[in-house]
DNA sequence: ACCGTAATCAACCTATCTGTTTATCAACTA
DNA sequence: TAGTTGATAAACAGATAGGTTGATTACGGT
């Protein structure tokens, strides 16, 4: 039972797919429903349902409800958590690359 | 052709898996080769050459030659550009957020 | 109560992912 | 040159992703 690695597994899942990317661009500019979602798609109204469906389970959105509707709204920490992870590892990776730079300038100083 | 839309959703799902994720970590602690990278895990290396593959092919990684080794590189840059994506997003939906947190309170003022 | 609408469920099809095993390629070493 | 080692290719099997269509649930309006 990873459910932190699961976690990220469906996060990383769920934006690996233009649809649900564009779903997450466009629930950035404020809440919506299936229907105004599915709406700029050729696919079926089902198929973006699921779409929804998986950004949810994936944390990424959450719904609220009214009547009939159900209403989804951008979650940013759940985004902020996957930007966190990524740059947990560019960082460190980012400081080898500077102090091999490094390295290699005090070599090529002692040369001259 | 989209070049862009199409990097995005190698990336990503690059990342939507543990073993990948895990390479990433290991590798932002500097090069390693294939069967460096192979030998923690219980998969075979064959297994983890493809990932190393997925990995390269979204940009993730990069590789030199040595001999007959193929050190693997992290690639900041391309993470970087995925922070990028989700932070633009992100901070959009955090300002709508933070607007409406203002109407409430404002209307909350009124009430009162 | 009835009808329309928002949304989902269920069954099905196809393509892709991820692992395996076996075989092959390419480079170093004695 | 023969043998070893790093890495990959090829073919296969099982699981899952993502689309379709048709049926169903659940709420609202008249």
């Amino acid at each position: 039972m990873n459910e932190s690695e699961d976690r990220l597994d469906r996060a990383f899942l769920a934006l690996a797919d233009p649809v649900r990317r564009s779903l997450i661009a466009r629930l950035s500019r404020g809440e919506a429903t299936v229907n105004e979602l599915a709406e700029p798609f050729v696919i079926s109204k089902q198929a973006v349902s699921r779409h929804i469906q998986v950004l949810e389970a994936a944390g990424l959105i959450t719904r609220t409800r009214d009547g009939q509707r159900r209403p989804c709204h951008l979650a940013p920490a759940a985004l902020e958590s996957l930007t966190a992870w990524i740059d947990t590892y560019r960082l460190i990776a980012e400081r080898q690359y500077r102090r091999l730079d490094t390295v290699l300038n005090t070599m090529k100083e002692k040369e001259s």
